[in-house]
RNA sequence: GUGGGAGUAGCUCAACAGGCAGAGCACCGGACUGUGGCUCCGACGGUUGCGGGUUCGAUUCCCGUCUCCCACCCCA
């Protein structure tokens, strides 16, 4: 049996419901806060996801699907080309190998008939990195972009010894570009940021976005964490003459996200607050920080010891209870901002006191992504075991320059859409729509009047399920209780010639019969 | 990537110390041929995750492997 792989599920009905039931509820709130939606690819090159996330990043370096997409459909034009010019006087080509794309091939490429006779056959070779890098050596013309190819035309003489007597043909055949290397997304707001600065969505003020959609991680999968996994994120970006600056904007973000919640009945979470600081303000503080470190860092667990070095912001994650009282001497990033990052970050507090959203001011929160500044938040919740986030976000006031774009400052988050499903406490069957009416053709025939039937009670927005005239109606019963049907709408011969129709409501039994025309009404 | 636990019918789980693979629920049919939920009866359902080893004999013991769960790491 072939199974879905490592790390990735299949979502069925009843939960799928609960999943749409937390889209059209993000959809909605969304609105209202005049955020569009944004669909982006679900690969990119690489190179956004190494400049955008960052490469020392545990994301970047050891969890993305990464491939070479080198293989080129257009090849064969290429050598046929290139024989053309070689060979004046070709007559005809034969594409030997179907996959001439496929470098690896041991196939020629193709055969070159000249004068009647096949009397070449290409094969066509692609060029290691080395022999390229001494090649833009010897000749500066040549352009990066350009993939090199090197193709030996074998003559096919008449007999062997003539073999020897006829030169081999090789030449260099330029292509116009490399394999590319791309990467299945690790999160969406690199994506994002790079269709802002490829549809140059600066020139149209404030951009507010949302997207919903897989990202992928190859990382060990284990509860609420999956290979697969679905984020809802928006973002809030443009040039900061729109107001992308603003603690306005972090605010409202935080604001939407507790609506959010609210309105999907998820209680007990908890708003994590910190400041992050800016590039100019925050070396000065990890050099700070280093120094701590060095001299309490060996008395702390291994984990610790290991972060000092590579990752000292991440000492603050410890979770080992003893070394929790030396966390506590060390200096925080609060204490460092600059005048503009903390005026900045008290703005946004004063704002979410202003419309009543609760959050704990959290000096240790940090996050795992280069380009997060300022303002990082996270929304918690008990029940979710060690992968209690079931948000998180922040500033990234300098991504887009990072990526090549104009200075535009943003701040924007993402939901873990798996865990926000696992932390709601209505079931799928309590959102799941149950039909509305299930009709129950009677006796050979009915079929034709019960899909008419069907048809148009559906029109009326009625949710209708059909069964089947070679049904005894016993099972007709039996089947629409099942599916929590509120109403049977039997259909014989009698209702039939009489275009009046038994209707019984499943959950009274009270049994009526209606007229056509006020079916629809009848059922609502 | 590291450590631990678990995999038996569609689901939840049994099977003593190595000896005929079972139950409840679900599903299908009948009792009941135009009136459901209840009840009763019956049927269906399995390469015991996969592969190898030990044994007369393996769900059971051993080795390998895959997957899920828990923790770490990291993140959402």
């Amino acid at each position: 049996m072939i199974k879905a792989i490592r790390g990735t599920r299949d979502l069925m009905p009843p939960e799928t419901a609960l999943w749409n039931f937390v889209e059209t509820a993000v959809r909605d709130v969304f609105r209202a806060y005049n955020f569009h939606e944004i669909r982006t690819p679900i690969f990119e090159s690489t190179e956004l996801f190494a400049r955008g996330v960052g490469e020392d990043t545990d994301i970047v370096s050891k969890e993305m699907y990464t491939w070479e997409d080198g293989a080129r459909a257009a090849d064969y034009s290429v050598y046929r080309k290139w024989a053309t010019t070689r060979f004046p006087g070709v007559k005809a080509f034969d594409q030997v190998d179907p996959d001439a794309a496929q470098l690896r091939s041991p196939l020629p490429t193709m055969s070159i008939q000249l004068e009647g006779q096949w009397n070449f056959i290409v094969f066509a070779y692609q060029l290691t990195t080395e022999a390229l890098f001494l090649l833009q050596l010897a000749t500066e013309k040549l352009k990066r972009t350009t993939e090199f190819r090197l193709v030996t035309a074998l003559p096919l003489p008449s007999n062997f010894e003539a073999l020897k007597s006829v030169p081999l043909i090789t030449e260099m055949v330029s292509i116009d570009s490399f394999p590319q290397s791309l990467t299945l997304r690790p999160e969406n707001t690199a994506g994002v940021v790079r269709a802002y600065i490829e549809h140059k969505m600066w020139d149209r003020g404030l951009s507010k976005f949302f997207y919903i959609g897989p990202q992928f991680r190859r990382e060990r999968p284990q509860k609420g964490r999956y290979r697969q996994f679905y984020q809802i994120g928006a973002e809030v970006i443009g040039p900061a003459t729109a107001g992308s600056e603003s603690p306005a904007r972090d605010a409202e973000i935080l604001e939407m996200l507790a609506t959010l919640l609210d309105r999907l009945g998820i209680t007990g979470w908890t708003l994590e607050l910190n400041s992050v600081g800016c590039a100019r303000c925050r070396p000065a503080y990890l050099e700070r920080l280093k120094d701590a470190l060095q001299g309490v860092a060996p008395t702390m667990c291994a984990d610790c010891q290991r972060r000092a070095v590579t990752n000292p912001l991440r000492v603050f994650d410890c979770k080992v209870p003893e070394d929790q009282p030396i966390i506590d001497t060390l200096p925080t990033i609060t204490n460092f901002l600059d005048e503009e990052c903390h005026i900045h970050f008290a703005q946004v507090k004063t704002i979410l006191d202003s419309v009543h959203i609760r959050f704990l001011q959290n000096n240790r929160l940090v996050r795992g992504l280069d380009y997060y500044t300022r303002t990082a938040f996270e929304f918690t919740h008990g029940a979710l075991g060690a992968q209690n986030a079931i948000l998180g976000g922040g500033r990234y006031d300098g991504l887009s320059e990072a990526l090549g774009g104009p200075a535009a400052p943003g701040i924007g988050f993402a939901i873990g859409e798996d865990r926000l499903v696992m932390s709601l406490t209505e079931t799928a069957e309590a959102v799941l729509r149950k039909p509305d009416v299930y009709v129950a053709p009677l006796g050979a025939g009915m079929n034709r009047e019960a899909a008419r039937l069907a048809r148009e009670l559906r029109r009326h927005d009625l949710v209708v399920e059909l069964g089947d005239e070679t049904f005894r109606l016993k099972k007709s019963f039996e089947t629409a209780a099942k599916l929590g049907a509120r109403y049977i709408l039997i259909l014989g011969e009698n209702e039939a010639k009489s275009n009046v129709f038994a209707v019984k409501n499943l959950a009274t039994g009270e049994q009526r019969s209606v007229p056509r025309a006020e079916l629809a009404q009848s059922i609502q």
